[in-house]
DNA sequence: TTCTAAATGAGACTGAATTGCACTTGCAGT
DNA sequence: ACTGCAAGTGCAATTCAGTCTCATTTAGAA
């Protein structure tokens, strides 16, 4: 969305105890720009694309970093690659709507089911983490083609 | 849990389109017998250790016909291997706690928050078909233990 | 500027899952 | 029961996301 500068960027790194090389701020820079969940192949080959020199290995390693850092969450969409989108701190969860057909991502959250969630943890003695919730089906658009 | 005998299970299959194959029988008799989630590996060894001869291949294959049918449920706890449970129809779905310190799994069904993803569902014009919700946490024993 | 612990790049490697192909078998039809 | 054959199986090769090794580079502190 908002174009965040280099330095910014870098300040975010530096806050986070992590070294700001190129290859880090060009990712946290492509992830602040889309509202897409990239998996790492696709950041991989955007970087790339961007003239910016990259390994697959570097992409998967400085994710890593970001995601214990809290700054980018890591998701599963349950076809066998990891998603990848930008964090903006513990107020930013949201839950996923994901269209069969098309890949469409619709974001959600519900606080109602959030709530659920934690009363069916204490029922259980559990403490909670984190958790995820997909709801797989047909989007608006694929809907009225089919 | 109940154990279904090989001619019961042979027409389980039958009635689902499938050849009752000693591989197949063998394997859903498996799934019926076991309260766990097992993965495909998980369960290729458990039918070697009963005396099955049964491939990793034929496993893989199978588990997917089954699936197809809706006999078995495939699940997706974010370890990288699948997992698997017998599904008794529609009215058996539920949800998971899943313990990150000691793997234990809870079982849970929320009707509220059922109808809640309905409701969100119809607000995005989104048709769905299955979800998945997984709440990753700890457990009262492992809570106890730490 | 210099120094060095941390990070990167290239490619080898891993492990779950899939696939090609020759062989076997369930089972419908006789 | 016997037969024919499509469906299913076994094995090995393959795929593919992700991880690891190690030589080289670099961020950033001194
Ligand atoms: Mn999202
Ligand atoms: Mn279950
Ligand atoms: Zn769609
Ligand atoms: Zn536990």
């Amino acid at each position: 969305m908002q174009a965040a500068n280099n330095r910014t960027l870098k300040n975010t790194l530096r806050e986070h105890e992590l070294k700001a090389t190129t290859q880090r701020v060009a990712l946290l820079k492509l992830l602040e720009s889309t509202q897409e969940h990239f998996d790492a192949e696709e950041i991989y080959l955007q970087l790339r694309a961007g003239q910016k020199n990259v390994s697959r290995a570097t992409v998967y390693r400085s994710l890593e970093a970001l995601v214990e850092q809290c700054l980018v969450s890591k998701l599963d969409f349950g076809d066998g690659r990891m998603r990848y989108e930008l964090s903006r701190g513990e107020d930013d969860h949201h839950d996923h709507l994901i269209c069969e057909i098309c890949g469409k991502v619709i974001e959600f959250f519900n606080l109602e089911i959030e709530a659920q969630q934690i009363a069916i943890c204490q029922e259980n003695g559990f403490t909670p983490s984190t958790h995820t919730m997909l709801i797989f089906g047909t989007c608006a658009e694929c809907r009225k083609l089919g």
